[in-house]
DNA sequence: GATGAATGAGATTTCATTCAT
DNA sequence: CATGAATGAAATCTCATTCAT
């Protein structure tokens, strides 16, 4: 019904099957049911319609997010958010290329900052709340160590299901070692 | 002379001054001195071109990371090695942008692990020999932090150069907080 | 007005003119008067439009014989039959050439039958009628005769007209041989 | 070895996968195993390898009409013509097309009526034989004659093995017809 | 004779964009 | 708002032909 959201359905899908190069706004227009002109009263390029794809995986991350109980210590969350960002990559590996690609292709790269955000911001509370509470003993800037954080298991997980690093059996030895990496980079138990 | 080699170098040239979407093979031809037809003889398209550029591009950091003296601690390695990749990632953004795309863009992906092996090598190198002096004391596995170790730093790197997160008056700050978690997280000073 | 039928009147034009190895799309669409793309809205090849064309062709001799008086003896018919092929061969030599060889080169080659059609249902008729009227005394077949006689008819005219055999002068004589080889063959005047 | 004859194989055998229009001479000579720069020597276009592949067909049928007993009557004669005809067209129906289509579609049309002629004399003397043995009472001009029989025993069984016409099971109440046909039309029995 | 890398004119084909309905 | 036929600039790609070796 919403045509704004089956341009974003569509071109989610034919991207995920052919690659955004190969993904024309004429085959969009099509897939999703539409007029070849209705395509621009709501947006301007294909490479417009990336951000919207991105914001929705990073809803889909966020929300498996915010369902870990805020009690947990922080060890157990970091395990949780690597688990998360793992599957997430796992489960969507073409989208997360595609939403790469497609950022970086144009001026929106900008816009990754933005729609990151949320994501920083979950790692920053925790956090600064583990600062509060004792959880760590860390002199780091915690807006910045988010976005390390964050940016270690993503790349972390890319190596592993988009550029076949190591053979999946070994995953949960990769993430192991990432957690404990982690925790250790934020100095806990010092 | 070697015309492989020139339609390289023209599509480097190319893509950071227009962008990827923006180079056509008409045009990077042209700017090889090349003929149209001559362009299909080495490559079949132009995405085909990008792990030739990636390697190039990999090539360059790893001259540089191979001038660090052997005999220096690995904390003024890795710091050395931040550098680099900042330095890299700072000149050469749109190029790095044209190789993240480029490559995610096509079956190519695979050949990232195989393109960035040197890289890896070189940091597993200098943790086994951390290792073996007592440099840092850890449990973890050469293999697989050195890979979440370049994972971060180019992560933040982008983060910074090309998503524009923070102004870059607080580089410095964000690379000695990058520096720290790494040291920390490689278990050093414990 | 009708694009499609602009495309095929442009192309019999153009080949009737250059050949159609020569003839080419961007040719197509300047003498057509319409946009390069339209074409492909149109025509998926340049080969496609060869069936329209053999349509149009045989629709024209299908006129030509459908005015000949109904009341007019087998011989008379047949005889007009052979001066209306022989006319339109000598006519469109070069659109002959086209189509026959344009039908030849795609998988359309089936269709020949079905847009001949009409040409073998007239003689079909004729000799029906002649066996009812006694104007030949036939024990074959009057379907398969029927492509039997319109093939010796055109193959006869091609060898005159496309393969250059017989000065012109003699065509006559031609015409005299093929129409008692006809009527023989049919069982007249026995 | 010979060169020249790997290019008319390479030649048929491509143009019988492909089609004309979509064999190249890169492809010929990829095929053939020779140098790009070597068809040249031996022809000078694609187009002009078709009068050697149309010889190279003639003479198969010749050869076999020629195997015919010359004791035997033209009724005899004729029918293993047809079948002889008929045979080499099923077998070589898409060689049969590609000849036809191939020298339609250039100069070198004038040429069919040169290579074609040990076909037509092959009928011219068993016209003029039966004439003067008496096995038949014909006044037409044996030379026209002859090439309008070969032009329906031809266009006959293309109809058949090209177009499609009749279910395969008729083909012997067709060429029955054939035959029939083409002894009233040369006064057989008269 | 034979080679095959290089050529580049020109063919095909695509596709973002428009605009009258 | 929505449509979709038409556009045509510009891209990709082909391939006959050449020529130095």
């Amino acid at each position: 019904m919403d045509k704004r959201q089956r341009i974003i359905d569509a071109t989610i899908q034919l991207c995920l099957e052919n690659g955004i190069e190969k993904t024309t706004i004429s085959h969009i227009v099509k897939h999703a049911g539409i007029a070849q002109g209705t395509f621009y009263l709501y947006f301007p390029t294909k490479l417009a319609v990336m951000p919207a794809i991105a914001e929705q995986m990073v809803t889909i991350i966020h929300e498996k997010l915010s369902q870990i109980d805020r009690s947990e210590s922080i060890t157990m969350k970091m395990q949780k958010c690597i688990d998360t960002i793992f599957a997430n990559t796992s489960a969507y590996q073409e989208l997360t290329k595609l939403v790469y690609s497609g950022l970086t292709q144009t001026e929106e790269v900008k816009q990754w900052e933005k729609i990151y955000q949320p994501l920083y911001d979950w790692i920053f509370e925790v956090i600064e709340e583990a600062k509060l509470t004792g959880g760590i003993n860390s002199e780091l800037d915690s807006g910045i160590v988010a976005r390390i954080i964050m940016g270690s298991i993503e790349s972390t997980a890319e190596q592993i299901y988009l550029f076949d690093y190591a053979p999946t059996i070994q995953v949960e030895h990769v993430k192991n070692n990432l957690h404990t990496f982690i925790m250790n980079g934020l100095g806990k138990n010092i």
